[in-house]
RNA sequence: GGGCGGAUGGCGGAACUGGCAGACGCACAGGACUUAAAAUCCUGAGGCUCGCAAGAGCCGUGAGGGUUCGAUUCCCUCUCCGCCCACCA
């Protein structure tokens, strides 16, 4: 009995798929496709476990569905712009582009070495011009429809270092790099209009049968669609209106004062009228400072009274006064509110600090408002004509007298902001403009792209983006009249790159388009895609909002990109995920070289099922390897013909479980994606067939079963089962070999045992037919001894019987 | 503060639609094989009490209550943990 040699066995197969381009993905009309996905890497450097979980999980899919006759496509690719590269650049003085292709050629031969079955013809990495050439006809067409335009946007900003920061380069509102103090800065960005599209993304959801239920609400949270109105306030004395937005019209009458943030345009234009001017401004330069997480995360809510300007609630006429408090944000709605303190806890925190009047205007069941706002519904008061309405009506009403009397309107709110797409870095699709001085902003004509990113950069981190260094980048001539002109040196945020690059796979190395369109639509709309929970909403909402672009640009033809979702949960270690800026990476090469990729693959996958969070702990391991090698004995033990002593009952006995094994596992692959029940329960089948008789020389029932085995473990193990399937005289692949399929009427057992409960408690246990008829069932019941026992002095009130579960006798 | 999950032996986890809680694996113990060890194969095992034993009884799925013949599963209240969003008017 020769022992199982993994890294000779993993080797040798990874070849043979290569060679006959087993998994290779070729479009066939008339077989049905099965377009598998996992969300693609960042180039970090190495795998860690995480990545191994990952794709594994996108393997079993890609494999079972293969082996099941779908014509399977299975790409893999490199999320490969971004800042650690740049930062690297930064650091060790290597270029972005050499220190990124370094990390994919180490982490592609690590991906390799686990036998994940892509078809690595259709690789792709983002930053290769080819790919992000795309990005920017696809920015092209969106400036030409009017989906992208440009507007002032707050960035932070490093004083010291003179450049733009991304958020995670800052915290605790310090620079990353130097430590000082970063500020914030108003700069023209660019924008991609995804609100014009919130309400379908919303609606698009009913599509979505096939995602995680907390995704969805994850999304619809950040949508965050609300109803409510517009209501003008006039101010006193300038003939100028202040326009809030609030989802309580029912409570306009308890609006005793109006707070606005600290960005909002009306201040200055007020700035005459305020007598306490430089107390207001110094309260909007201190807000300024804050980032928006210290904003949220203050306990008390400050704010400055805007003395001499008031406003007039156009219901009652009545003046009030007006705040700038921080606690108000400019990015939603208008930027100011109407306070209602009765109703709103913020407002009532802010009114009793700066003694403004609480008016109760919504009365409730013991509604109380001395310590707590009361946010429920009820009836109206102190609400003049309206009195006496309930407040669920009353947003109708209201609105509608509002808007009668035109004062406002209704509306509808989305927090959903439009996307800011630049960034002021170099690693990234630079975007495809030119600024010129006669002709204003020019796009890049299309023979013109791509815009490529210059070599003749230096990165020191300090000043502004290194693309502005470059002369030669710089420095154009206007497409439209050939003056001199300027080059954009803002490049695009990396989420793009990623927002459909599940298109660009279908037809990887197309140079004349992002993809052929026949192509696209035959692979398209992905039958699974498999990430982490922590893109539920930026990623997944901008690759569907890409998608529908793409759609109405008549590219393809289906609303939405991903049809089923499986969100996988982290790989953690000692309770934190694992990243390469934590340093607690988990390298999967040690177990590899060890046990081989089998052993890795099955074990991830057995330690838990994949949705939820898996703490790292290498026990376990070992009791994978075992298994792996039971599988690879078994061989030889059913090879040895030595079965014959088995009686019919025995065999009928075996096949019963091999059919009930291939049964369990198809649907906890295919349905349940509980991969840990499915990988214990060929365990079952494997213990099973050891205990089973083995003398004589028919074998024909144990290596039936045997097939079994390695068939249904070929997802998990495809190593050994390609191995195995060898050994065994067969000439096919068994990675493009029939899944087994199981028959009902071995599963089904004439006789069954099911326990007998009093009251509650298990007291015995009887052998019925499975056929059997509540009546025949009793009786059985009751002609047992031990049950007779346990009835005895008692009297029998209620018989239960569950068909082929359980007998449940209620006795007094 | 809002939303969404979760809590089961020493550990990872299992349990269909309310029907034998703890499958499978790890760790552990015993046996076989061996000069011995490793490896392998077999067996045992939630806790407590009684019993030489076979076995019997009770308790037990974060806590408390409820519905039910029967609850890990459904309902209510609470505690703790994780994730996402977060002063969204």
């Amino acid at each position: 009995m020769s022992d199982y040699n993994h890294s000779e066995v993993e080797k040798k197969w990874q070849q043979r798929w290569k060679d006959n381009n087993t998994f290779k993905a070729v479009e066939q009309d008339g077989k049905e496709k099965y377009y598998c996905l996992v969300m693609l890497p960042y180039p970090s450097g190495n795998l860690h476990m995480g990545h191994v979980r990952n794709y594994s999980i996108g393997d079993v899919f890609a494999r079972f569905h293969k082996m099941n006759g779908k014509n399977v496509i299975h790409p893999m690719g490199w999320d490969a712009f971004g800042m650690p590269a740049e930062n690297a650049a930064i650091k060790h003085k290597v270029h972005p582009a050499k220190w990124t292709k370094q990390n994919i050629a180490r982490m592609r031969e690590q991906l390799k070495a686990l036998g994940i079955s892509y078809d690595w013809d259709r690789e792709i990495a983002t930053c290769d011009s080819e790919y992000y050439k795309w990005n920017q006809w696809f920015f092209i067409k969106m400036w030409e429809k009017g989906l992208v335009f440009r507007k002032a946007a707050n960035v932070n900003w490093c004083p010291s270092c003179n450049t733009v920061l991304a958020n995670e380069q800052v915290s605790e509102g310090v620079c990353w790099r130097c430590k000082n103090h970063t500020e914030h800065r108003d700069l023209e960005q660019w924008f991609v209009k995804i609100t014009d599209y919130a309400d379908e993304l919303l609606e698009g959801h009913k599509e979505l049968a096939g995602w995680p239920e907390q995704v969805l609400s994850m999304q619809r949270n950040w949508i965050g669609k609300s109803y409510g109105a517009e209501v003008d306030f006039a101010l006193s004395g300038s003939g100028k209106k202040l326009k809030i937005f609030t989802t309580r019209p029912d409570t306009l009458f308890g609006a005793t004062f109006m707070v606005i943030a600290p960005e909002h345009e009306i201040i200055n234009e007020l700035k005459d009228k305020i007598k306490n001017w430089d107390e207001v401004a110094k309260y909007i330069v201190e807000s300024g400072k804050k980032s928006n997480i210290e904003r949220s995360q203050s306990k008390e809510k400050t704010g400055v009274k805007l003395e001499g300007v008031h406003a007039i609630n156009p219901v009652n006429g009545k003046e009030t006064p007006i705040f700038v408090a921080d606690y108000v944000l400019t990015g939603y709605g208008t930027g100011a509110i109407m306070a209602v303190p009765a109703h709103d806890q913020r407002d009532l925190e802010f009114a009793k600090k700066y003694n403004v009047p609480i008016v109760e205007v919504i009365k409730g069941e013991n509604s109380d408002i001395s310590n707590k706002a009361y946010e429920d519904e009820g009836v109206l008061v102190n609400s003049g004509q309206f009195d006496g309405i309930k407040s669920a009506d009353a947003f109708n009403i209201v609105s509608e007298w509002v808007e009668k009397h035109g004062f406002g309107k209704k509306t509808i709110n989305f927090k959903l902001k439009d996307w800011l797409i630049s960034r002021q870095r170099y690693w990234g699709t630079p975007i495809p403009m030119i600024h010129c001085p006669m002709c204003g902003i020019v796009p890049v004509p299309e023979k013109d792209l791509p815009v490529t990113l210059p070599e003749d950069v230096e990165f020191t981190g300090e000043g502004e983006s290194p693309l502005k260094s470059s002369e030669s980048f710089v420095r154009v001539k206007c497409p439209k009249c050939g003056m001199p002109a300027r080059r954009e040196t803002d490049t695009m945020d990396t989420f793009v790159d990623s927002s459909w690059y599940f298109a660009r796979y279908c037809d990887a190395h197309n140079d004349n388009a992002p993809f052929d369109g026949k192509k696209v639509n035959y692979w398209m709309p992905i039958d699974q895609y498999i990430g982490g929970i922590e893109h539920a909403c930026m990623h997944l909402i901008y690759s569907r909002f890409w998608h529908k672009v793409m759609r109405d640009l008549q590219m393809v033809n289906s609303d939405e990109p991903f049809t089923n979702l499986l969100t996988q949960g982290m790989v953690t270690l000692g309770g934190s995920a694992m990243s390469k800026s934590k340093g607690n990476t988990v390298s999967p090469d040690e177990i590899v070289e060890e046990y081989g990729a089998d052993t890795a693959r099955l074990f991830i996958l057995f330690a838990a099922p994949p949705q939820k969070q898996l703490d790292w702990s290498t026990e376990g391991v070992e009791g994978c390897w075992r298994f792996i090698n039971r599988i690879w004995r078994l061989k030889d033990i059913v090879n040895s013909k030595a079965e014959s002593a088995a009686s019919d009952n025995d065999k009928a006995d075996m096949l019963r479980i091999m059919h009930q094994t291939i049964k369990k596992v198809t649907g906890d692959i295919e349905k349940e994606h509980q991969f840990n029940t499915a990988i214990s329960s060929v365990m079952e089948l494997v213990n099973y067939l050891y205990t089973y008789k083995f003398h004589g020389n028919d074998n024909s029932v144990s290596l039936e079963a045997y097939k079994a085995v390695v068939l249904l473990m070929t997802p998990f193990t495809p190593h050994l089962c390609e191995e195995i399937w060898e050994n065994l005289g067969n000439k096919d692949f068994i990675s493009s070999v029939g899944w087994p399929a199981f028959d009902e009427k071995f599963i089904k057992q004439d006789t069954i045992e099911i326990p007998v409960q009093i009251n509650g408690k298990v007291r015995g246990k009887i052998f019925i037919s499975a056929e059997a008829g509540e009546e025949d069932v009793k009786k059985i019941v009751l002609a047992d001894e031990k049950t007779a026992q346990n009835l005895k002095d008692k009297q029998l009130v209620k018989f239960i019987y569950v068909k082929n579960k359980i007998v449940t006798l209620v006795v007094k």
